[in-house]
RNA sequence: GUCCCCAUCGUCUAGAGGCCCAGGACACCACCCUUUCACGGUGGAUACAGGGGUUCGAAUCCCCUUGGGGACGCCA
């Protein structure tokens, strides 16, 4: 074991704010590897100017590892060698690297807009080019030409000058060898115009300045690592070990979506899922125990865990096997893990707070608080014998309606009674839907009762990952009730 | 379209040349247990994508085909 201590591995949560089931499957593994071989997992927060309009992502994402029990040595806020941990606070760190590499002649500021980039892709596709990228318009442009347009303040990016011709390829530690031929990779922004850095730049200077061995990261990177060993080389940095992790999939062996599964953390915690349920059964993922076990703890796991033994095939993501591994996890649970679990988790006292203004007013005696409000406790609703569709409606216009709706609250960054009723009311408006029927409806999916408590306050309490997968359950159902 | 990756039951997987006419788990079906519902138990059905090689011998190695996926952004 040659490289034993100097394993550190970091996870980049994604930035769209709900952490995502992907996520912790990366973090797994990233976890399990660096506590085999004694490193350190790394927690590093990728906010970019996107990310950052989402104030509350980061908050979430730390919150969601917590839940998980996947504890990091360092990175937000515990400190260490390699601070800070936020992209946000290093965009110094990236501008003073690829300054680097232009006054080396590695890479050169790019003055194309956006719209002349778009013109080129378009033309290429219109020929019916098989290479689509940028064209290499600014690469070879004098000094002259550099200083006069920064002098008259065009707007530019960095791009990374790649070899035309050979083969750039790198080593998996899963696959073997992967090449590519050099010619194929375009030119890569390495800064934007807004000074920000890509990911690919800052993820290649940051696991460099934060001596990242190991890069366990999903498949969907494979072809962009090309680019990343480029950096390396540019920079004459010692390349990291690649290791690429099969992609979750989703029922029909598309990469794991939004929009056929619920992958919000969020989501299973909300539903009652145990995170070392989650866990085990992730691990299952493309990964084997062995001797035909497939319970087990992390501690079991991390003692036999090779990266090597790692499955290349696109796992599906099967919630009912989940649930089963859930049940037994339950079924295991002493006393005190029950009532801390459901204290913990489900009857918080947060949570309960933010009842008290909307159920107390409708209740007169104590014993109703169960019955009326089950619907902020529960996961699934049944939707037997409730009348969905509106008057005048047909369940596929509800359908249609609900698939709409859906995809604007996806959009919606904060999840609040007046960010959603105005999303709503706008959505009703230009569908020139009634308010009273798309109100009822959505109370009926989201309550599954007509005299809940305020609808837009309901809703946001009850959660977006719960309110947007009992969206979707409901339009199973009308689908599949004519 | 181009490049790259992948390929064992419906699904997750075991299998690294003979132990495999392929083992386990989920789901499914049947039966048992049971005042109900669960849990649990027993049994059953179901897979090496196809075609060529290599070998005494291939799920395992090689090639081709097919199928699936990913990537081709001033997103990560």
């Amino acid at each position: 074991m040659p490289y034993l201590d100097q394993v550190r591995v970091r996870i980049a949560p994604s930035p769209t704010g709900d952490p995502h089931v992907g996520t912790a499957y990366v973090a797994l593994f990233n976890y399990i590897f660096a506590r085999k071989h004694g490193g350190k997992f790394l927690l590093r927060i990728e906010d970019t100017d996107q990310v950052r309009a989402k104030a509350s992502s980061e908050e979430m994402i730390i919150r969601s590892l917590k839940w998980l029990g996947l504890n990091w040595d360092e990175g937000p806020d515990i400190g260490g060698d390699f601070g800070p941990y936020r992209q946000s606070e290093r965009t110094a760190i990236y501008k003073k690297h690829a300054d680097l590499l232009v006054e080396q002649g590695k890479a050169y500021p790019c003055f194309c807009t956006a719209q002349r980039l778009d013109e080129v892709r378009a033309v290429q596709k219109a020929e019916g080019r098989s290479i689509l990228g940028y064209d290499r318009h600014c690469r070879d442009l004098t000094k002259d030409d550099v200083k006069q347009k920064k002098e008259s303040g065009i707007p530019y990016v960095i791009r990374l000058k790649m070899k035309l011709d050979g083969m750039l390829g790198f080593f998996d530690e899963l696959r073997g060898q992967v090449e590519f031929e050099a010619h194929r990779m375009d030119d890569q922004v390495l800064l934007k115009s807004d000074g920000y850095p890509t990911y690919h730049l800052a993820n290649v200077v940051d696991d460099h300045l934060m001596k990242i061995s190991h890069v366990i990261r999903a498949e969907e990177w494979i072809s962009s690592t090309p680019k990343h060993t480029a950096l390396y080389e540019a920079f004459g940095w010692e390349q990291p070990k690649f290791a690429h992790l099969p992609l979750l999939r989703n029922a029909d062996r598309s990469k794991i979506s939004k929009r056929k599964n619920p992958v919000a953390l969020t989501y299973y915690q909300r539903a009652g899922f145990l995170p070392s349920a989650l866990l085990n059964f992730l691990a299952n993922m493309g990964w084997s125990y062995g001797n035909d076990i497939e319970v087990y703890s992390l501690q079991a796991m991390q003692e036999k865990f090779e990266l090597k033994d790692i499955n290349l095939g696109g796992p599906v993501f099967d919630i009912v096997k989940l649930t089963w591994m859930n049940q037994l996890y339950m079924h295991q649970m002493t006393e005190d893990e029950f009532v801390t679990h459901l204290r913990g988790n489900i009857f918080t006292d947060s949570y309960l707070r933010s009842l008290k203004p909307l159920v107390l007013e409708r209740m007169n005696r104590f014993e109703q608080f169960v019955d009326n409000n089950s619907f902020f406790f529960n996961g699934a609703l049944d939707y037997k014998g409730v009348e969905i569709v509106p008057k005048g409606k047909t369940s596929s216009d509800v359908v249609a309606m609900l698939d709409g709706l859906l995809e604007k609250l996806d959009d919606l960054y904060e999840w609040n009674h007046d960010s959603i009723k105005i999303t709503v009311d706008t959505y009703k408006d230009a569908i020139g839907w009634k308010a009273k029927d798309v109100f009822m409806t959505l109370r009926l999916i989201a309550t599954g009762r007509k005299d809940s408590p305020p609808l837009f306050e309901s809703l946001e309490i009850v959660g977006r990952e719960m309110v947007r997968f009992r969206i979707r359950d409901c339009m199973q159902f009308l689908k599949s009730t004519p």
